[in-house]
DNA sequence: CGGGCAATTGAGCATATTCAACCACAGTGG
DNA sequence: CCACTGTGGTTGAATATGCTCAATTGCCCG
């Protein structure tokens, strides 16, 4: 099913069979891009929402003195911008991270789930709200935590998001990115961000190589992030 | 009228008479509360939603070392916890930052909207994300611009949305905040923000004291700020 | 009058940035 | 086949930005 790792990721509220084939059945088409590509431009009227199914994408927007901020990294199972419903157009640009299987939902679709399906309509706004309080934990990061701890809060919640859909291990997850990606997320510059990542390295936490997050002490990493994943809305 | 202020920031989609008297009759009930009390504390189930009508709210969160980070100011008209609706708690604390007036909402009303009216429920569910929005550009801000310009970015926005239900003019707006609130916003130390605030108000864009904010030079104030109001989606 | 809070300033320090160099590696073209 | 090029990762040294600590002022309020 297209909308699998969706519903791992929102286990609130559960599905009747009717909703879950509604929710289906809503689904465009589906389509392969390629890494590195734009998948919604800032701005541009937006008439379907993206649902990933495989790879990774992100979310960003530039400064007019050239730097990038990544406002949110998805996982397969994320709608990448449901907010565009409401919206119309999105502040900020969407692209693919690495190649990527996405899932077609054009804006008709989602009106008729509103119609047929008060829980679907609940759900899928939750969804962009858990959203919304990721970019809050991460704006509570940038703001309040220091360099290193940032990088770690990052791939904690990076882990437990994998975790739910079978995408990480209790040893590590593929993080297919660059420091440099991982610099703009955190706020940081590549240089630094490299030290930090030594730095976790070192205290024998977790450990970034050749696109792979290796944990090696889950626990000392969530405290040493001060890390709680209330925010996520697991439940 | 209870959501006058509200409509004024959010003009689209326009109402019609039905729909507008759905959503009045949904507050339940209007109550002052005094500066500094919490409206709702992080992780309490809630049964209902409230809306600003006059004062300042800010909502926040602590991390475990103390430091505070402030996620976002409301000014009336603003729905300060509408998530609480579809997440059923909440991951952050809201406060009363002066003394306010507002509204209470049962989410009972709130799933009565989604049942009568489609064209309520999308614009209930476009207010989140637009708050949303917010919190990304604050995201921006912190991890991507520099501390004068991050300030000045805050006072172009409050400008801007205080303006829209008439609680600016030209030349300034009522502030009634501190130093610490305005640095535990920008995610710098109140030391900082009152340097960065002569420095604003030595290249003559904006001072604020005594509760207000006086802008001298909007555009230049605008300029300074990288600011780019399309994250508001005033439409 | 005294106590507490906010604003302000100075001095020294810490954290993160910038600039620069170097290595490894993959892809490209001669 | 091998030089050439571009990208990402790594490290060092100098610099800048923002923080900490400390002290002073003004003001409101009990």
């Amino acid at each position: 099913m297209i909308t699998t790792d969706f519903l791992r990721t929102h286990r609130t509220p559960v599905l009747t069979a009717d909703d879950r084939s509604i929710l289906e059945n809503a689904v465009g088409r589906t389509l392969k891009m390629s890494a590195r590509q734009i998948i919604v431009r800032e701005g541009v009227p937006l008439k379907q929402c993206t649902l990933l199914l495989d790879g990774f994408i992100h979310r960003f927007k530039d400064t007019s003195d050239g730097r990038r901020q990544i406002l949110a990294f998805h996982v397969p199972g994320d709608f990448v911008d449901l907010h565009s419903y409401p919206l119309k157009h999105l502040e900020h640009s969407v692209a693919a991270s690495t190649d990527v299987e996405i899932a077609i939902f054009p804006h008709e679709a989602i009106r008729d789930i509103t119609a047929k399906s008060p829980t679907l309509t609940e759900l899928l706004w939750k969804s962009t709200l858990v959203d919304a309080a990721i970019n809050r934990e991460w704006l509570v990061s940038v703001g309040a935590r220091s360099a290193a701890v940032r990088i770690a809060h990052l791939l904690c919640e990076l882990q437990l998001r994998l975790e739910r859909i079978e995408r990480a291990d209790a040893g590590g997850f593929a993080l297919p990115m660059t420091q440099i990606d991982l610099a703009d997320a955190v706020g940081l510059t590549p240089v630094h961000t490299n030290r930090m990542l030594r730095e976790l390295r070192e205290r024998k936490l977790a450990d970034f190589r050749e696109q792979y997050v290796r944990v090696h002490d889950r626990e000392g990493l969530c405290a040493f992030a001060d890390f709680d994943p209330s925010y996520l809305y697991l439940d």
